[in-house]
DNA sequence: TCAATTTGCACAAACGTTTACAAAAAATAA
DNA sequence: TTATTTTTTGTAAACGTTTGTGCAAATTGA
């Protein structure tokens, strides 16, 4: 027994019920009333939709409408808890609205994402949020003049009129600073991501501004690395540790890094916060559960997923243009135990 | 300037080039020489098609050939590093044939994940890739027959005639507990999940057979808990600590239940490994920071990602009905410093 | 030169919807 | 009775593809 997937369609509806498609589309998409369908005619066309367990095709219904009632999005790494908080959020919002969710694991790599973005224009998606691999955004330019309509998130292009919204880097890291400073660190290294991105930019000048203030020279051998990932994470602590005279504390521009960061201190045998002091952006559920629990900068992940969807939605709902808006979310720093107080200066 | 979605079709293309749609979808659908289209046909044809960017629509193509080229993943919780890894992979192989991922959080509760397969019914994917909520099944039985293409992932119905992929649920759990008692310990606390499913099942088979093998009486008692979440491995942990004799081990179902348990016991100021012994379910990329590094049960995530989209694709390819296969990934202990050797017996 | 073959391409239908337009049937008015 | 209005439903085109079929034009063979 071979099966064979039997499609329900309008027609066959319409010629079980001895009506047009013409109806029965009306009384299935709930216009009945509004075309004045026979309350009789109504209930045997429902019945029978019921029956016959039917279900919409919406390859047809999109084609048809021009808009696919889905939208895609595309990020880095769909395992980086960070990334994997924020889709879950706009999947919640999104299955709230009927909308479809097409997903596409970038894997870091811009040529993925372009081609991700491409299969996805294919699909009619309605519209697009993006967490951008990189820097590069030429690709979303000439996207968006033909008037796609997309969410940038986690990056800000400011040559790129596109909705977007990120945390708040600078602040965020200056909190963090202005923290290891009060506990009376002077020596602090940077472990920074992906060179030349907002994202990034951001933080160092937080980094900067944060040292300014309280007058420490900014030494710019201190700030270190190349990537948000583990590797560079694990790699650049290791080179941290070994400056002499050593640094005090490190700051983790992201949860990959101070993971890698975790390693290598407890690699060379050190112990925190007493050896050296760590703060990492972006908190996990197990940064408390850590030895030390871990001093983080929280990020607003849940509410960056239903905000992006919510920007998008915007777009895709007005016929006039948006004003371009970033917005920017606040970050909060959580202290716990893994800054030592020192008395240094 | 109110920017327009100005579509591209085959029929734009058709027209600047002075030939017919037919030629046009035959050169770009690569079937020019198959119809003996001229080489200077399809060249020109082949430039306009570049010069005017043109992306075919699948969703007419898709109405056309009665498939999308898309699958649809259901799972209870994007967020869950388990579930993300999965994710992950299956994106990275569906981009590699050209297929698009529609997700979908369930958020672990039946009725959405009901809902969002009916939702990409609608779309017409290809086929389904589902990590169930639950014990509950009637939804794909009926399903299954319609003949859609489905594989089940980390859930096993045995009344269910679908291929499914689980880890070793039996044998992971018994070299985890073998392990406990090879040091020592037969006061052991297990925090089960999700009662009555498959995987939990296994689980507690695996530890029953452990004891019994070691010839230790099983204490119903000390199996405990009925969710793979966090809170039930916090509260869970809290109930064993304070049973008195206290348990000496505490196993862990999974890598959530760990995270809570790891709470709690530090929360009562107990010592991992001196006043406690704690194994965990599922590794994560933090399980060798913690305090102490944690023993855990490895599961192949990445495989168990790939194998599944490699599964499905199997079924969409063939017409023949395919063996209803149960592939069971072998899982690993890594011994970490969580177990404490201790001489009881 | 003419038939037979090959080459190159187009026509038209189909996939399952939605919807503008309009028509038939019923009810009401005159 | 006939005209008018209201109620209820249907016809057909369109969305952008793919593909079975068929038909010219060009080429070849005799």
């Amino acid at each position: 027994m071979s099966k064979v997937k039997k499609i329900v369609t309008l027609k066959r509806i319409s010629e079980e019920c001895g009506v047009s498609t013409t109806t029965v589309s009306r009384v299935l998409s709930g216009q009945a009333t509004q075309y004045r369908i026979k309350k009789e005619t109504e209930k045997i066309v429902k019945k029978m939709a019921k029956k016959l367990n039917y279900v919409p095709n919406q390859l047809a219904r999109g084609l048809r409408l021009k808009r696919s009632f889905s939208i895609g999005l595309v990020l880095p790494d769909i395992a980086n808890p960070f990334f994997a908080t924020i889709a879950k959020n706009i999947s919640i919002e999104a299955h709230k609205l009927g909308y479809s969710l097409l997903l596409s694991d970038s894997q870091d790599d811009t040529k993925i994402e372009i081609n991700s973005i491409n299969y996805m224009k294919n699909r009619v998606v309605d519209g697009f949020i993006v967490c951008p691999v990189g820097q590069q955004f030429d690709h979303f330019l000439n996207f968006f003049d033909q008037g796609e309509k997309m969410v940038i998130v986690d990056r800000y292009f400011p040559d790129l009129n596109c909705p977007s919204i990120i945390s708040d880097n600078y602040k965020g890291v200056i909190e963090g600073i202005d923290y290891f400073i009060e506990n009376g660190h002077s020596r602090i290294g940077f472990i920074q991501g992906e060179l030349n991105n907002s994202v990034n930019d951001e933080r160092i000048q937080g980094y900067k501004e944060a040292l300014n203030k309280h007058n420490i020279p900014l030494n710019d051998s201190l700030i270190i690395g190349d990537s948000f990932g583990e590797r560079n994470g694990y790699i650049s602590t290791k080179l941290l540790l070994h400056r002499s005279p050593r640094v005090t504390a490190i700051f983790a521009s992201s949860n990959l890094i101070s993971l890698g960061a975790l390693r290598a201190i407890s690699e060379e045998g050190l112990k925190i916060p007493d050896d050296i002091s760590l703060i990492s952006f972006d908190d996990q559920p197990y940064s408390d559960l850590l030895n030390p629990p871990m001093t983080t900068i929280i990020q607003q992940k849940e509410e960056i997923g239903k905000l992006a969807f919510k920007l998008l939605m915007d777009q895709i709902n007005t016929k006039e243009i948006i004003k371009t808006q970033v917005i920017v979310m606040p970050t909060k720093l959580i202290k716990r135990k893994s800054v030592k107080r020192i008395n240094e200066y």
